[in-house]
DNA sequence: CCGCCGCGGTTACAGTCCGTTACAAAGTTT
DNA sequence: AAACTTTGTAACGGACTGTAACCGCGGCGG
């Protein structure tokens, strides 16, 4: 089935964090349950993640933080999850910015609801121009900032790549609608000198789709050539610097 | 016999299983029974299907979530059956699409009752728009995505082929009403360069039609010309993009 | 009538390709 | 030095597809 989006809920509950992925998977999210702000930013940066699903109360780091952290640098839909009857509850709706929160203990059902409701309403958010002063690749929606190895999102979530997948991606970008066969990418990206054995390709391919595509079972961005090699497509790509 | 349609039974028992899959056949239906919803989506994607008779209670995956994937996939029917006054009763009005449910143990003759109505009232469902964006082929009622290598039954099932089997369809579909030997369909999916053996048309052939064909013992789109190849017939094509 | 043969449908199987997880090695940061 | 990141390699599993093999059918000559 086609997903609904990339949930990561934050919790650390083990059991919630159990009970919201099979309910959330089986209402046709794809879900990644992690018990800590730390395993957050990991996921946040190892996937595309559409909503955050946050609990107040978190060990170490609390929830409120990184709400708040995840507001600064992002446009990630939150929805938090409090204790019912705390005073937070007021705190929650003037502090922080959070889309949406939810008293615990919870209706799924309720949750699924809000999910719905914040990501509709993310979907109508307006693009957020690039203050950067930086070169500055655009394609499919995405901003490519080359200086920093640093894309951020059409929701707005800023993903670090690493210096092999920007490598991988920027030889994509540099040859749209062509496809690429392994050998010309190693080319492109390790210069022919060296030939490691091979399926390094494939791996980076991987790492970098579960980054970038919404769905990485279906990628729409990076398409696979079976026998000929990869493809990126659908894409409009625009270079600009900007000087502001 | 003229099969009334393709039944897919899907429930862990075997007794079950066996005993559904004499009596239907016994009662001119195809049948095709499994245990699990793994062989489901095998079956789905690999015979072309008129009705789903579903057990509720499956082991791993739920017959309760297989149900609502059809629902979202596809118009095809689906029986769910359920153990007798379990809540489940409750929730399967108000959760699930299935067309019709039947408590267990029930009487066959009835499950047939069932059956003949469901099918019936599947008939004169009114055909649903495509509102993708993308280019679609109609034919025979079919209707076929070029983008995702994704076929739309009549009846509203998705049957996703492979590309050799797409590439045969694609071939036939630009010649229509003209019988294609073997050597002809090699240059069109293989584009003449390399010449294998043969029979491998033969064999994406025989998958193409269990997935379009409803008896592929008595094709009736893809006919066999024998000694000169094969056709494609009764076809009305259209093409179509859409763009709303 | 009977056996042989060509033809085609289908099953079974093996080979290939690819996606992904896990892990190990190397480099980097703290 | 310890912790972490990055990246290549191995390995498992699934999907796809060509080849072989078996079967059935119909024609044909004996």
């Amino acid at each position: 089935m086609e997903s609904l989006g990339h949930v990561l809920v934050v919790d650390d509950d083990r059991e919630i964090r159990d009970l919201l992925g099979r309910f959330l998977t089986k209402h046709g999210y794809r879900v990644t349950a992690v018990p800590d702000g730390k395993e957050m930013r990991r996921a946040i940066a190892d996937w595309r993640i559409d909503l955050v699903v946050l609990d107040l109360m978190l060990p170490g780091e609390d929830g409120l933080s990184l709400c708040r952290d995840l507001r600064a640098k992002s446009q990630v839909p939150v929805i938090m999850l409090t204790m019912m009857g705390e005073e937070t509850d007021r705190i929650i709706g003037l502090e922080m910015g959070a889309d949406d929160y939810l008293p615990k203990p919870f209706n799924p059902r309720e949750l699924l609801a809000r999910m719905k409701a914040v990501l509709r309403r993310a979907q109508c958010a307006p693009a957020v121009p690039v203050t950067a002063r930086r070169t500055v690749l655009h394609f499919a929606g995405w901003k490519l900032d080359i200086g920093l190895r640093r894309l951020e999102s059409p929701q707005g979530l800023i993903v670090d790549l690493s210096a092999g997948e920007f490598d991988l991606l920027v030889a994509f970008v540099e040859h749209p609608e062509r496809v690429l066969n392994r050998d010309q990418l190693l080319d492109l990206t390790h210069g022919r000198a060296e030939a490691p054995f091979d399926r390094s390709i494939d791996m980076q391919i991987s790492r970098l789709r579960r980054k970038i595509e919404a769905d990485h079972t279906q990628p729409k961005l990076i398409k696979t050539v079976r026998g000929g090699g990869y493809i990126l497509t659908e894409v409009v790509t625009q270079d600009e610097t900007l000087d502001t």
